[in-house]
DNA sequence: GTAACTAATTACCAAAAGGTAACTATCTTA
DNA sequence: TAAGATAGTTACCTTTTGGTAATTAGTTAC
């Protein structure tokens, strides 16, 4: 009984901790749109992505794709095209977070079927 | 070609949407811990979750609840114990998280046992 | 040669988020 | 009767987040 109380206690506060960890990388309002995009869509230029999100502001588009790049979950390339373009694309780590983001979108979707009328 | 070409931006359109949907209920920095906590120990009072949870001022714990709780994703009882104690719960539509809960465990799990070393 | 597109950057500002500390009110236990 | 637990609330303040608008610098199409 109390054994089993202090396992469940652990494995609580292990998955809090990686819960954390996660909010940490992907706290804000756009990183899970940026992050979504990439994962449909591939690779992206700056303005593709300015397009898609919708509203973001190119200052914070900018501050946001550096954040997830220095956390290795996309990288930048610079193509020396006609005008300059820059491209991004998702890491083999930034991948990995399909599983959420689908989960997120399915629930969403049926939040919106199912509550918002 | 065209075709399909609109057809998945119109998927990625709605993932979006959805995901912005999901990003307005459980934004900010505590959400997804006091789900969780509810998630994996089921009723739990104020007290509980505060310090389950750890550094949350309650302020800020009371303030998460209501927007949770109007939000219909937890409910909020208040039993006529000695001294009256409240209790939390998830609703069924705060249980059907538990996807996007999970997926952000097990990744954030894996993170700290694959990148953080 | 001027307008437009590329990918940003900069300065400035408003609002939101979140933390600190103290306090309230009710009840119980030592 | 004072301490301690219950569940918060209040005032105050700092930091973070994000938005606006203008600007930069390079290239290209008209």
């Amino acid at each position: 009984m109390e054994k089993t109380k202090i396992e469940l206690s652990e494995q609580c506060h292990m998955s809090m901790k990686a819960i954390s960890d996660v909010q940490d990388l992907m706290g804000g309002k756009w990183k899970y749109l940026i992050i979504s995009s990439l994962y449909f869509l591939d690779k992206m230029r700056f303005m593709d992505l300015k397009r898609q999100i919708g509203t973001i502001a190119p200052k914070v588009l900018s501050k946001e794709l550096k954040d997830l790049e220095v956390n290795h979950l996309i990288i930048r390339t610079v193509c020396n095209t006609k005008p300059i373009t820059v491209e991004y694309e998702l890491t083999t780590l930034g991948r990995s977070l399909h599983k959420i983001i689908t989960a997120m979108a399915e629930w969403g979707i049926d939040y919106r079927s199912t509550v918002l009328k």
